[in-house]
RNA sequence: AGGGCUAUCGCCAAACGGUAAGGCAACGGACUCUGACUCCGUCAUUUCAAGGUUCGAAUCCUUGUAGCCCUGCCA
């Protein structure tokens, strides 16, 4: 994932652990649990896990941590698994749920009761709070925890034989409850829920905490080094804990890595739930979102996603990156990936007085520069065109080498014209813009050599496509945010310009017609589109802007 | 008795006692049938602070400071 001479933090721990013969192998795993939709922020995870396996020529597991059947829904399942695979991480054949291995858990669960290492509760839940102690003050003893290793037994069975409702009685493991670290409190590691599982439906009745499942999961399939976020590593001893008293013989490792967050941008299922639900947006994959299907409806490529996790490696420094590198990712992907069309978003009409009235010819335009193989198109040409209303100035300030009274231009991959003036209407606004084009220039040369400095695009108006492009605002300028009505988190941190999608009808050449969902363009000038694959029909097309370009020319004040 | 973690350019991030990589952003300039792209150049005498050890410190020691996480029968 990097260079041999920069290693991460990660890497270099793998390195020395395969130096020290800690392991021979590497093998690694994504173990969400499915109760959400999956964001930019589960990538980083993702990503790292399945790019540490194929760096090591090791293996990724994909594993659905369902312990809690409260909080889960098989509807998440396949929209996290389609995720994943979208960014290419290949867990081949392994994919895994915990709820799998409930009744290792549980005789994992007996094993540590009959070490004495675990005891059965009767305290509440308030109780067992009141008890654990504080920050400053050491924990109580369980009145439980004296109970005989036979009763813990029978307790046990009975809970799982549901002969206590829930909350009447818990597993707890016996650590230590005047550890500074109150995660070694005795900590909880069944509860009782009498609730349908997805997965085991009424089999189960009690269910596996966290602390105690995850290491046993990790184990069970082999993971070599389980890698979490930074909360987890006041965890860490509890899973070292776990994994020794199970005596498991190749335990794996639990490394802790910092969380990916992106400036301005929204990933609290809290936050996005409430704009779903308030309308203003337009689902969970709302284009302004990040979640991965958003991402994805937008137009950005895994192989973009990919890049911009590398781009921003690994650390256990708490950190933000800038919206701007995940731009960088997109534009540096597309560059020779998509076709370069013209297509006006801001027509006014452009007359080539000189032109015949009726002819239409077809001119050749290349695809792409950069890379031929996406081939040539032939492009219909006649009179009267659009062009982009900021390509022409009546009274041009210094440097600006697009269309004015007097000067020519290069129509794209057409003729050089010469600006004869403008039309306008009683408010003054320009209507038409009239020139003479040089039919010696077919193609968009001169035979005399001659140079112009500006090229503008263009779509011939008799055989323009009608289409609807969206431009997304989502880099937020923090002075503005305020008046174009932005949302807040607690923060006080601007998460979204509900504003910020705005619409527009706009011409394309007819090459468009052949447009898919998940096509993606280059409009000149314009920046980076893709057809939208939820919003497009076979009649109209609707276009999202996935990245603009960076800035062109800029009036002077 | 509180514990754990982190601090290097506007944003990420290397450097592991031998004299501050790289990327993004920004800013100059060249080039251009996209004012994009590309190219070339600039951008930390200094690593949260103050002391100390050393020929030599971002790296070691001391004392501070700031930020994040932890008192779910969530993950």
């Amino acid at each position: 994932m990097s260079d041999s001479e920069s290693r991460n933090f990660i890497e270099a721990l793998i390195d020395k652990d395969l130096e020290e013969g800690v392991y021979d192998h590497v093998h690694t795993r994504f173990p969400p649990e499915p109760n959400g939709y999956l964001h930019i922020g589960h990538a980083k995870a993702i990503l790292v896990n399945s790019m540490i396996a194929e760096e090591y020529n090791g293996k990724f597991n994909m594993r659905f941590d369902d312990t809690n059947p409260t909080k889960e829904d098989i509807e998440f399942v396949e929209s996290i698994k389609a995720d994943v695979k979208w960014l290419g991480a290949d867990w081949e054949d392994r994919l895994f749920f915990a709820s799998n291995y409930f009744d290792q858990m549980y005789e994992a669960a007996v094993k540590l009761i009959k070490k004495g290492k675990a005891y059965v509760s009767d305290l509440t839940a308030e109780q067992i709070k009141e008890y654990r102690g504080s920050f400053t003050e050491p924990g109580k003893e369980d009145p439980s925890a004296t109970r005989s290793i036979e009763e813990n037994l029978l307790l046990f069975s009975q809970m799982k034989e549901g002969k206590f409702a829930d909350g009447e009685k818990v597993l707890r493991a016996r650590i230590d409850m005047a550890s500074p670290n109150i995660n070694m409190r005795d900590p909880v590691i069944y509860r009782v829920a009498h609730m349908t599982h997805h997965n085991t439906g009424d089999k189960w009745c009690i269910y596996p905490m966290y602390d105690f499942a995850h290491p046993i999961e990790d184990a069970i399939e082999g993971i070599t080094h389980s890698i979490c976020t930074l909360e987890f590593e006041d965890h860490r001893p509890l899973y070292d804990w776990v994994v020794r008293e199970l005596e498991y013989p190749n335990p794996p490792r639990q490394i802790e890595q910092a969380k990916m967050y992106l400036k301005n941008v929204v990933t609290g299922k809290r936050y996005i739930k409430k704009l779903v639900q308030e309308g203003k947006v337009d689902g969970w994959d709302d284009p302004r979102l990040v979640s991965i299907a958003a991402l994805r409806r937008r137009g950005f490529t895994p192989e973009s996603i990919r890049m911009f996790v590398k781009m921003c490696g690994v650390s256990k420094a708490q950190s933000v990156a800038d919206y701007a590198a995940l731009e960088y990712c997109i534009r540096e992907d597309l560059k020779p990936k998509a076709k370069r069309y013209m297509a006006v978003l801001d027509p006014v009409k452009l007359i080539i007085d000189n032109y015949p009235e009726d002819q239409v010819e077809y001119l050749s335009g290349v695809n792409n520069p950069e890379n031929e193989e996406l081939g040539t198109r032939e492009i219909p040409f006649g009179r009267e065109l659009y062009i982009e209303r900021e390509d022409f100035m009546e009274e041009p300030p210094k440097k600006y080498f697009r269309m004015f009274p007097g000067n020519e231009v290069r129509l794209m991959n057409a003729y050089f014209v010469t600006c004869t003036g403008c039309v306008k209407d009683e408010n003054g606004n320009v209507t038409e813009i009239h020139c003479t084009y040089d039919p010696a220039s077919k193609g968009g040369n001169s035979p005399d050599g001659r140079k112009v400095k500006g090229t503008i695009h263009w779509v011939a108006a008799k055989t323009a496509l009608r289409a609807k492009v969206r431009l997304y605002e989502n880099l937020i300028d923090e002075e503005k945010a305020e008046e174009c009505g932005s949302i807040y988190d607690e923060e006080g941190n601007v998460y979204l310009n509900p504003n910020s999608l705005e619409e527009k009808e706009c011409f394309l050449e007819p090459a468009f017609k052949e447009a898919k969902a998940f096509d993606r363009y280059q409009f000149v000038r314009q920046g980076f589109f893709c057809v939208d694959c939820k919003d497009s029909t076979e009649e109209s097309l609707v276009f999202n802007r996935i990245v603009s370009l960076k800035s062109s020319f800029v009036l002077p004040k």
